[in-house]
RNA sequence: CGGGGCGUAGCGCAGUCUGGUAGCGCACCUGUCUUGGGCACAGGGGGUCGGAGGUUCGAAUCCUCUCGCCCCGACCA
């Protein structure tokens, strides 16, 4: 592609309203346009790249067995009335009328769809399994839109569903998806987790996150230095520790400390550490339940898994009046001894002892308090986030931190659908039997923009080659010297004869541009015809992440591009 | 949906408080010049100041209503 015949419209200022570095890099590097709130033009640059991961994407699913189809974008509510989701799924589901007045929605997922298509297509066991995938536009209408094509309203989604006559069926699907994910993102080249994940409301039995690492990712995940455990920090397992009591060798004692509010201020105040204070938070539920969780001092409350325990769907900190009212004091000198609220603890509070606690009196503490002697719990469980630093539940390794953004997702869903929409089949008995589904999904645009998160220097993008929009960027320093025009285009012939993607930069502007817009736009190798080259007979090479730059002799360079291209895509 | 902020040329912004001929930089067009890291000079085009109503001799500026967009929270690929 000659750049002169391009349509690259490349930004020198970033605009305003982009908060994250992938988008305003992509609208800088004239990948995408805004046309409305989180509703993108795709520019020819963004879209090649786009096609890239889609491409990946097709061949991996193929290789693992599932089958390309396409559903409509535009869903009858029947459909979703049937499987219940209409009235549950709110604002999110974008609904609308047709000319008849019948009732309808842009779909943002197809379980309904597909599970209507092989409930009326799929009558027999010996059918299965099956696990069909689309590639297509998706429109979520979300609370709010950010971050360009992280979070747009319309975005586009590869989702495929596997249905199998039983339960082992369906974790054969899983499994086949979990390994065909992990090789579409290592084939995309990034640096990623697959995490054990929350399985939030889509419901099911077992869930993974594949999260691209990026320090400005949303999501924490914690993984472990000695095997493959990874998990969501929602959803992160803390490993018991040995927990044998120690024995109380001080006396409960009441002591003043004056505006120490939080754990910080009372184990300075005291001279003690945090982890020798426990702390107190008073927590009410949607039920209406208002009960306190006791914590060691430097932990955080994990509300996911208070949630889970409770069998509940949200816990909130209660505020500062409610606090008064049931412990008669203001949060910071609530303590468990002689609260008269049920009480849970982490685990971690068992293991403590002499410890120091709020006082339920303003400006007070008490330290030297026991469990057990001088208040109790109901019960103990895993209520605190992994921190970097806890011992692996698995291998007893240590954990570290790592900030990700979710590109993709694999569920099992079971009977959920099946059952609500009567998907069955028969089987070898002539029974009718309810199917289980899997549901897997990548964000194809989030995976290009996660990629530039994770891939890009203060100059602009550093495209893997594998989800490049180009392999490589010829720049012609000069093009009016006939010499030097005539040395890039049997450059950029050879290249394309060997089936690289080339562009070339062939516009009349002063060198200086096209360098910073070769930095902006990220093509991972450039290769720059100047005069100055062609007098030894060579070019200069520049990756873009690397940045060093070396003279390739005329005779050799077509070649050795080539083979650079087929080593890190194997095309 | 709650809280905060912004709409002035394609992009980035000033001007609004204190009403008086709509500006700057970049980009764009023409010409000359220049060509290995966003040249230089000269000339030029481009705006119903988000929209509607109001106050006023006069509104980008003051008032009312409205629409759009961005940021912080709960949701998700």
């Amino acid at each position: 592609m000659r750049y002169t015949e391009y349509l690259l419209p490349t930004l020198k200022e970033t605009p305003s309203d982009a908060e994250v570095v992938s988008h305003q890099l992509m609208l800088r590097a004239g990948m995408i346009r805004k046309l409305a709130a989180g509703i993108y033009n795709y520019l020819p640059l963004g879209l090649r790249s786009i096609r890239k991961v889609e491409k990946i994407i097709r061949e991996e699913m193929d290789r693992a067995g599932a089958i390309e189809l396409l559903m409509p974008m535009v869903v009858p509510a029947e459909l979703w009335e049937e499987s219940g989701r209409w009235d549950h799924y709110g604002k999110e589901l974008l609904r609308f009328s047709d000319r008849k007045d019948s009732p309808f929605c842009l779909g943002p997922t197809h379980e309904e769809v597909i599970t209507d298509l092989v409930r009326n297509t799929v009558r027999s066991y010996r059918q299965l399994p099956l696990n069909l995938y689309q590639i297509q536009g998706k429109f979520r209408d979300e609370i709010r839109p950010r971050f360009g094509l992280m979070r747009g309203r319309e975005f586009i989604m590869k989702d495929a569903y596997s249905f199998d006559l039983d339960e082992a069926g369906a974790d054969v699907a899983y499994e086949k998806m979990y390994q065909a994910y992990r090789r579409i993102f290592e084939r995309c080249g990034l640096k990623f987790r697959a995490v054990e994940a929350d399985t939030g409301n889509i419901g099911g039995s077992s869930s993974h996150e594949f999260m691209v690492l990026a320090a400005s990712g949303e999501d924490a995940i914690v993984s472990c230095g000695q095997c493959e455990y990874a998990a969501n920090i929602e959803k992160a397992e803390v490993a018991l520790a040995e927990n044998r009591t120690p024995e109380p060798a001080a006396d409960m004692v009441k002591v003043s400390t004056p505006g120490c509010k939080s754990i910080n201020d009372v184990s300075s105040f005291l001279d003690i550490s945090p982890e020798c204070v426990v702390k107190t938070l008073i927590v009410q539920t949607d039920a209406g339940e208002t009960l306190a969780v006791l914590l060691q001092g430097s932990h955080e409350l994990n509300d996911i898994k208070l949630c889970r325990f409770l069998g509940c769907n949200e816990v909130t900190l209660a505020t500062d009046e409610v606090v008064s009212k049931v412990a008669g004091v203001l949060p910071g000198y609530v303590g468990p001894v002689g609260l008269p609220l049920r009480i849970i603890a982490d685990h971690a509070v068992r293991g403590m002892s002499d410890f120091a606690v709020g006082a339920n009196e303003s400006d007070m503490h008490c330290v030297g308090v026991n469990l057990g002697r001088d208040f109790d719990v109901e019960c103990f469980a895993d209520l605190r986030s992994a921190e970097a630093g806890d011992i692996c539940p698995r291998c007893g390794g240590v954990l570290e931190i790592w900030r990700g953004i979710e590109v993709g997702h694999v569920f099992k869903l079971g009977t959920k659908y099946s059952s609500a929409l009567k998907a069955t089949v028969l089987d070898d008995n002539g029974q009718d039997r309810v199917l289980f589904m899997g549901c897997y999904g990548i964000g194809v645009g989030r995976t290009v923009a996660a990629a530039i998160e994770q891939n890009h220097d203060e100059n602009g993008i550093i495209f893997p080659l594998p989800i490049a929009p180009f392999h490589v960027l010829v720049t012609v320093v000069n093009p009016r010297e006939e010499e030097v025009l005539a040395a890039a285009e049997k450059i950029y012939t050879e290249l394309q004869d060997l089936g690289v993607e080339v562009l070339l930069d062939d516009r009349d502007e002063r060198p200086g541009s096209k360098f910073k817009d070769a930095d902006l736009i990220g093509i991972p190798l450039r290769l720059t015809v100047g005069a100055r080259g062609l007098k030894e007979n060579a070019v200069e090479l520049q990756e873009r992440a690397a940045g060093d730059r070396r003279m390739i002799p005329l005779a050799e360079v077509s070649a050795l591009v080539r083979d650079m291209v087929v080593t890190a895509c194997g095309f």
